[in-house]
DNA sequence: CGTCTTAGCGGATAGAGAATCCGCTTATGC
DNA sequence: GCATAAGCGGATTCTCTATCCGCTAAGACG
């Protein structure tokens, strides 16, 4: 991208390390404690804050990728012949993506965002959902009072159902699945 | 309780007015900063810290009406004869009993809990969802495939994407609702 | 009512973590 | 090579958390 190519080739090899630490943190748990990061990134704190003024702007970036990816595939599902099959792709893959990614929840839970890029995206998201919704209504599959904006919320929720379900049994594989088949058929008309 | 009666009076005043204190910060969705409710109370900082050791205990404090009065409409919906209509009545509490009070839901979706009496009651809320979940299940209203541990994690979900919603458009009166009745839709059998 | 015991108090202070500032280093354009 | 400014580091300051300990007064008891 554009920003990166006015970085400087050594400020571009920090951030990298930077981001790549955060991406360990994130994966065990941890808090995105900016200054830890710069020692294990062997990097100076100054250097982190400079590359992400605040911890949600490191987050953000973090799941900027899975974003995209969800945008990307919100906009095939639009085109899709089987409207239907593609709102459940895309409520599967938000669902999946969440679980996967934990930058992904937090970024789409948090009511304000960082960065103008994410912003964006939240949008194009929330906006996507809407028109799937109008569509597949449209079409008469779906259940009567549901408003175009409920969707994505109730995606999160399902997600977020998911967290807690799995917290209380990690082994139980087939949870997520039980939860969106719950979602689907809460929303689809029979 | 017992507990209360073994404190001496002014410690039992004190800790009314850190309690009320408290309240008022969770209202104003500020976080339990126990420094400042120590100085806004007008009592010493450790005077807080004997009463509550962490903030999660005040939160747990503070949860607790809420919970208890959950188990107690828990019960009640258990010796319903209309079973479904009670397990409907236990979900819409839960849901709004949620929305109105922040400390509930935080302390439904934290891992751990600081005070034994919330990991009690916490356990007895699930087995009352569990059982629900079982009789509803016997006399043939529920989908197949439901797992009698999924509700209770799912009705957080709901509240969590009410949260998410009402935080996009606060006027959305009837949100919550269309959101109970989508829970409600995914998890009766027709 | 006086006195004794100890539960309870307060706030100074130690400790942990976040974020800034500023003098130095080094990549890059010429 | 040299100039320049982008970028660096980590000491430092600031904020918030939590403990420690000498003191106060509640309330039991005679």
């Amino acid at each position: 991208m554009a920003a990166s190519t006015k970085l400087r080739k050594d400020a571009a090899l920090n951030r990298a390390r930077i981001v790549e630490v955060a991406e360990t943190y994130l994966e065990s748990g941890r808090q995105l404690q900016l200054n830890d990061i710069a020692r294990e990134a062997g990097v100076g704190v100054a250097t982190v804050y400079r590359h992400f003024p605040t911890p949600e702007a490191l987050l953000e970036h973090l799941a900027r990728p899975r974003m995209e990816e969800l945008e990307a595939a919100g906009l095939v599902a639009l085109e899709s012949g089987d409207l239907w099959r593609g709102l459940e792709g895309f409520l599967r893959l938000g669902l999946q993506a969440q679980l996967a990614d934990p930058a992904l929840a937090a970024v789409l839970a948090a009511p304000e965002h960082a960065d103008a890029r994410t912003v964006e995206l939240v949008a194009s998201l929330n906006s996507i959902a809407m028109r799937l919704v109008a569509r597949v209504k449209a079409e008469g599959y779906l259940v009567e009072g549901l408003e175009g904006a409920d969707l994505f919320p109730l995606m999160c929720g399902v997600a977020y159902a998911a967290r807690l379900g799995l917290a209380a049994d990690p082994h139980d594989a087939g949870l997520a699945d039980r939860f969106l088949d719950a979602l689907l058929l809460g929303v689809r008309v029979r």
